[in-house]
DNA sequence: CTGAAAGCGCTTACAG
DNA sequence: CTGAAAGCGCTTACAG
């Protein structure tokens, strides 16, 4: 290991100081081009590569702010974890985390000032959850952008913003294994789909997957419902479901807090009959994935999301490269007997 | 940040000078057990961590030495893959990855001179993938353990050996899920398993998982069969199973290379009354998922194995402890569609 | 038993 | 435009 090669290798052969030889590879001013050239070169030829565990140790500390914006649920609980662990992870590295207070709803305004309330605090980059989106929103990010402060979207895109990068799960894919899944299950050819708001574009792309994958496969899916993430929503949208689509015998509800719907399923005896596939794992999903009304669900790791998109961050501020324009999140099958490895998990 | 609790400040705190706080901390020899103690006291009240990225740079390197025991195939290329990508994550700390060469083949001897030469070129440790268990490698670890050469195991576990932890599946969960999959999607109630050897202890594992939930929820495991990963062992198998047992409606293949089953189902007209499910994902088995033949395949992340046998090493290595005395890596769900999220993946 | 000094490979003022 | 010097927070000989 003692061939490692160093800054100060290059300025030996290349006959000038380890500090001109610092400016010269990282593009700082007032390097002579052609001295800058030969020193390129030498790197190049000799194989240098900068060790980060030196530069962690000297570079000044990083501030990362996070906005999650609106509903706390364990979704939502599950990424603050990952963000945080992320950050932990970094503790040495000198990356600090900069929280804002999370909100039960939704409030556009809020978030748009806790941005601002960042940026005054001269935070180094932005983590950013977003619920739905909005022209403010992009406007903001461009704003930050032109202020040089990096913005990392986790668990949905802003389409046409500058973020820098996005962690999600691929709202198509999760819709077309819910599809997949109710095939390997359901008795019936009629479906029915159940999201939080249409407006959420995580939430139409699961339809538009969820109903793709369904036609391919010759099923139709009857209905599309909104449950707004809400219990009770869920639970009358599940009635007059099953009272205008008597056929239907699967259900994919592709979201949280709508487990209402089985309870409507099972109270009309119907448990049986139908098939149910979920989404995330929660406690109140439980009691269903136990007595196997719902067959299987379909977990998004937004524990992995938050992480990711803090390593996303540290790796954009401190080398300005990102590892994609998407960042995909593998959505996972969790059964009766798998459930409980996801719940708390570190990983 | 520019708070963060170091070595001097310890040092002002109790004075002495920064060196004997190092030794106290560390405990290295030469400190007096009252000033040793002193300083502990004032390390902990300060809050005081070390700097990982400080000792990295200053940290003299570490060798660790590879063993990968038999069986070439893509489950092993990928443990290999996640093995490098380990390393490289700490090519800045100064670990280093001894590579013994890899062997189409079991030979236990062979394995143990490898042990052997590694421990003769002085690695700090050894990342070991044993293929079935003998006391030879229980001797052997044992005797590295008392050279003060830690042997961290992956894919399976070594029984009654001094290992410092491994990481690998956990092959009854895997069982487990292979039959609640089958429960999901089979017509009949008659079952049969294949494995590659029973005496690999991983391969007894599925099968006591994949019996126990299958009797658990009423189905009959006709017969087990051992496929030694042979195509065409896998395929005379099937053969004599589908001859023997005729009602047989499920199978679960709990090993690779023995996609020949499928190719006997399909052979005999029997894939649409049998439902099969796989395990891991490889080209052979890509032609029976895309044919629906295989329902799903269930993927023990041998990349991710790998991976975390390289931190689980360092760690060690580093701070000599280990976050657990087994580390199960999650086996995930695949089917068709997203199957193809998995090959080659880097996460 | 305790301490003074050098060094790991960078970055950051500051001087020329 | 280029360089000399200090420093990040540890570890490692070496001296006392």
């Amino acid at each position: 290991m003692g061939n490692r090669v160093t800054i100060m290798d290059i300025a030996k052969k290349t006959n000038v100081t380890h500090t001109t030889v610092y400016k010269a590879l990282n593009n700082k001013q007032y390097v002579k081009e052609e001295t800058k050239k030969r020193i390129l070169e030498a790197a190049a030829s000799m194989g240098y590569r900068a060790n980060k565990v030196a530069q962690s140790l000297v570079r000044k500390s990083q501030k990362i702010g996070i906005v999650i914006e609106g509903y706390y649920s364990d979704y939502s609980l599950d990424l603050i974890r990952g963000i945080k662990d992320g950050l932990n992870d970094l503790f040495d590295d000198k990356v600090e985390g900069v929280f804002t207070e999370f909100e039960t709803s939704y409030d556009r305004e809020k978030t748009l000032r806790k941005i601002n309330d960042l940026k005054i605090q001269g935070v180094d980059g932005i983590i950013f959850a977003p619920y739905a989106v909005c022209q403010e929103h992009i406007d903001m990010i461009e704003l930050l952008y032109s202020d040089d402060i990096p913005v990392v979207l986790v668990t949905a895109d802003i389409p046409n913003s500058k973020r820098v990068t996005t962690i999600r799960p691929n709202g198509r894919l999760v819709g077309s294994i819910g599809a997949e899944l109710l095939r390997l299950c359901q008795k019936g050819k009629t479906r029915a789909v159940f999201v939080g708001n249409k407006n959420v574009v995580h939430h139409q792309e699961i339809i538009d997957g969820f109903t793709e994958k369904s036609n391919e496969e010759g099923y139709e899916v009857a209905a599309v419902y909104e449950t707004q993430d809400d219990d009770m929503i869920a639970y009358y949208s599940a009635e007059r479901l099953l009272k205008d689509h008597p056929q239907v015998s699967g259900i994919y509800i592709g979201t949280s807090h709508s487990v209402g719907v089985c309870r409507k399923i099972i109270e009309l005896g119907l448990d049986k009959q139908i098939s149910v596939i979920g989404t995330d794992i929660f406690n109140e999903l439980i009691e269903y994935i136990e007595k196997d009304t719902v067959k299987a669900t379909i977990y998004q790791n937004s524990y992995m999301q938050g992480k990711l998109a803090v390593s996303e961050m540290f790796k954009y501020l401190t080398e300005k490269i990102v590892t994609d324009d998407t960042i995909y999140v593998n959505p996972e099958i969790l059964l009766k007997c798998n459930y409980k490895q996801y719940m708390e998990q570190e990983r």
